[in-house]
DNA sequence: CTCTTTTTTTCGAGCCTCGAAAAAAATAAT
DNA sequence: ATTATTTTTTTCGAGGCTCGAAAAAAAGAG
């Protein structure tokens, strides 16, 4: 249902604006900020002077680049780092970390521990979560009610309400609602998301020129994972956290996945996969639950080598990934991709490949658009992707309630 | 660039609300149009006043089924018809249709032509065009000056502006910027449009229970279209009208499509490709330019009566779109989907085959909420989400500017 | 020490929405 | 026929928000 704009709602938005604006362009003075959001002076001076008085936000010494001119110097505005306490939780194949943001951002405490998610029953995962947050928060000198809002991230499905991890490929058990369990342990709220979803936060919010209204993330690791923007919109599906690239069909009735069904791009493409097919086991064989880096790192060696089984194993995956990414594209149109994760020391093996698969489809119309950036670190991703949308839902849910966040798929 | 609400937004937005809960309701009170937009009695007393007196809305006497009960009798209100005229026209093979619209959406005059798109000029496609446009508007008894706006509804890919036609299977021309041509020659805004979108628009605007915030509609025909609506937003590419689900690829390498590439669905479930395979042809046979329904009819019986090539030929078909709508789901979650077009005359054919696909992936997961609506005349279907998309510009563009439409992708 | 320039704050005007009360328009009761 | 009741719609004053203009503040330039 559409609803009328209150009249109060006017300084809720431009509030929520204000905090934004700041949030973005680090430290911007009342001046820029008139210019960045089309407000009068006079309104932007009301409500700064707000949110200083209420230690949203503070005054700072702008820094170095302060260009000496005459008139009265501009006063930046910042983030006040004690407005607020953030927590995320990233649980990964066999790693879980926790990490304490103070309201600006910053890494106030972290911590990391190795836990075999592969055998962990439901109870040791929960009990895991919520020992390691427990832990962190004396680390850090905080008790729960200091907490503002947690946000988690996790390999796999997500519902879209951002409340549970519906399925998931680090360990037999599914459907953990982990947002009201910690809810109900800590008292703060939690949403849950996925890690791809995460990773495409953390993009936009690095390089705004680059990654902006349409882009695609790529993980590429043992399974196949993705975030997508659309219209500058992080897009989820109507249930889940969506955007099981991994699981499109490539090749109808084809190659076993570890999901069970057949043909998934996954199937082609995963770690697994591409191991599978290397050591000459056939794509029926049960995969593998876990491939290190090493092995894939020594397979793409032999792949740069020359024309043997793991030369085509490569390239069998990058035809998968690019045909899939040739269907996408022919949904939504080219974007530029970021590949990320442990796949990209191996992604230029696969590059021509994807690239002649995509030629051969619809989507490889702009190939012009068509590019691939590298990230091969994924964990900074997803961790300040995390706490990004933990602050952000903090700016608009706390300081200017009411206002509806651009960004907002289960906040 | 995100920016701040002014002061004078609020009563254009609340106007721009009024108007869509008439547009949308049919005839509501003001009481009821408090209750919808949960605006207050006063405020919807203001702005109902004004846009009766600008000649928007006006007091209509509620006909039969106003209970009778005690209190003074609410006062309904209606679009005034006179308020605009808006013009749709629709291109598809072979058929060239014109349409005016009063404000209220009812059909004033409409014309009709047969036309050889196939081999049209580029210059014969725009004359007729320009020429069914001038003899409809003396029919109607119209100047250009009377037309606040134009939408026209095209079979093939427009660009995301929805300013010209970025290609077509109806004739070899592509590249035809029909937004531009009119406007110049007629001087009112002139939109282009996708025909699959409109069906969406409409079937929205139609049944808003069942077809709100996630379903897809296929149009089956010769060629394969989508509309999606995700989010209760039309999709739209990034440049183009996207949601080229019919290009999306089911078999690497495989059949020969009417575009030229291998293996897209389209090139197993288009009408030519099932009655290339009925035929007993090569899939990589140049198909035929346009196959008629009847013979779609006939193949669909020899399909019922037995176990046939063409039996073999929808199972095909069948396989290929189900095989699509189980990717399209891996990444958007399953939704329901409205089947139209000539092609749901053999749709039970198909249907089992359809099912089963996508029982075989993971957008099977959910099958509770995949269900199939069928409407085989998509003609009126395209004029009702033409004319409303024209009209919802007038409402917001004219009597409520500076209102951000939701469902807006190229107004 | 004064002038100029630039940023920020202050102040009154003009809108807009809201709640409460009044007005309007019907039926029900006497 | 007249009054009471009920429901809808309008009117009116209060409060809040943004805006533009003017004032104040804070620096360098002369």
């Amino acid at each position: 249902m559409t609803l009328g704009v209150r009249h109060d709602d006017l300084r809720r938005r431009n509030r929520a604006m204000v905090i934004a604006a700041v949030r973005r362009d680090g430290q911007p003075s009342r001046t820029e900020l008139v210019s960045r959001t089309g407000l009068s002076h006079s309104t932007i001076s009301a409500i700064s002077s707000d949110l200083i008085a209420e230690g949203v936000l503070r005054p700072v010494k702008s820094g170095e680049n302060e260009v000496v001119r005459r008139g009265r110097p501009q006063i930046s505005l910042g983030l006040e780092p004690r407005a607020a306490t953030v927590l995320t939780v990233v649980l990964l194949l066999n790693t879980l970390s926790a990490t304490v943001f103070d309201y600006a951002g910053r890494i106030v405490t972290q911590r990391r521990q190795r836990l075999s998610t592969l055998n962990a029953t439901r109870d040791d995962l929960i009990g895991a979560v919520t020992t390691m947050i427990e832990a962190l928060l004396v680390d850090a000198g905080r008790t729960p009610k200091d907490v503002m809002r947690l946000t988690m991230a996790v390999q796999g499905i997500t519902d879209s309400n951002a409340r549970a991890m519906l399925w998931t490929p680090i360990t037999p058990e599914s459907d953990i609602p982990f947002a009201d369990i910690l809810e109900r342990r800590f008292g703060f709220p939690v949403t849950v998301q996925n890690d791809c979803n995460m990773i495409a936060v953390a993009l936009r919010a690095r390089d705004p020129e680059r990654y902006r209204d349409n882009f695609v993330t790529l993980l590429l690791s043992n399974g196949i994972g993705m975030g997508l923007v659309l219209r500058g919109e992080l897009f989820t599906g109507a249930y889940s956290s969506g955007g099981e690239f991994g699981h499109m069909i490539h090749r109808p009735g084809g190659a076993l996945c570890r999901c069970g069904r057949h043909g998934c791009i996954e199937a082609y493409a995963g770690n697994y996969a591409i191991q599978r097919e290397a050591a000459g086991r056939s794509d029926q064989a049960e995969p593998d639950a876990d491939v290190d880096p090493e092995t894939m790192l020594r397979l793409a060696g032999d792949a740069r080598a020359g024309d043997g089984p793991a030369r085509a194993a490569f390239i069998r995956a990058g035809e998968a990934i690019g045909y899939g990414l040739g269907s996408l594209f022919a949904l939504i149109d080219p974007a530029p991709v970021a590949i990320v994760g442990p796949g990209t020391l191996a992604f230029d093996v696969m590059e021509p490949s994807i690239r002649e698969a995509i030629a051969q489809t619809a989507g490889g119309q702009h190939d012009a658009v068509i590019s691939f950036d590298l990230e091969a670190d994924e964990m900074p991703l997803i961790l300040e992707g995390c706490a990004r949308r933990a602050l952000e839902a903090v700016d608009n849910e706390l300081f200017a309630p009411g206002y509806i966040a651009t960004m907002q798929a289960g906040a």
